[in-house]
DNA sequence: ACGTAGTAACTACAAGTGTAAACTAAGAGG
DNA sequence: CCTCTTAGTTTACACTTGTAGTTACTACGT
């Protein structure tokens, strides 16, 4: 995912569904998707034939139908999409991003110490 | 900006420009944006259209043409913002998100040290 | 009074996104 | 072998975004 590739929001979701567990047949994928969302399954695979197209997305025909995994980690799309917008919306300021989320109303306890210890760990 | 509306990358360097300074016109908009982009002024016009239509910006006609200017502070546009990015990418979580972030290649010390005032600020 | 510069207003158009119907092939079950 | 279910493939269509040309207006300076 070093390619500046832009997953749309749809798209996400179905890579999030990908990332949770690979190697599921368009049926497992739109099982799995039920929940959060009403789309056809034609609609499923059309976003993901747009992913492979984007190379984050691969297939294996390994009996009849496909299965399909991610090509790109999480945590490296995570990552990419991340400082894309903090740059866009921030202007790369981290401080200031969690700034503007922490003044938000509900800021969890556990939330505010998960935090600190990131940070402590990371110096 | 409480409507769920979205700002696309190239409109918010239009509001960039506006929240910085607000109340120029067209010319001024297109002078201010000459150095990180090379749009065309009926360009920029468009945008601006677009930003009015979504009711994130005014325009006054005072003398013969318009002044713009925001209808949507910045802290709330980012805000927003940020809420979503951070629903979408990272399920909510504030501490994955700059975990993330942080282990990227640099991060400025600086940086560190505003985030953890930052945090003990808010408790 | 007339050209010029800056705008407004309208139109355009390709790529990307959200959403899906329709048609087809092919294995699974009876 | 035939039908039903699933999946693959093709096509569609409206809306958004990025980007801009064209045309018409209007104040301003000469």
């Amino acid at each position: 995912m070093n390619n500046a590739l832009k997953i749309s929001d749809s798209e996400w979701k179905i890579m999030k569904v990908l990332w949770q567990e690979p190697h599921l047949s368009l049926g497992e994928i739109v099982g799995k998707l039920k929940a959060d969302t009403s789309w056809s399954s034609t609609t499923i695979r059309t976003m993901i034939g747009r992913l492979m197209g984007k190379g984050v997305v691969g297939a294996d025909k390994s009996h009849n139908n496909f299965r399909f995994f991610p090509l790109a980690s999480q945590k490296d799309c995570q990552q990419t999409v991340a400082e894309s917008f903090v740059d866009r919306a921030f202007e790369g300021s981290i401080s200031l991003m969690v700034a503007a989320l922490l003044s938000g109303k509900k800021i969890h306890q556990d939330e505010l110490a998960e935090l600190k210890q990131i940070i402590e760990t990371m110096e």
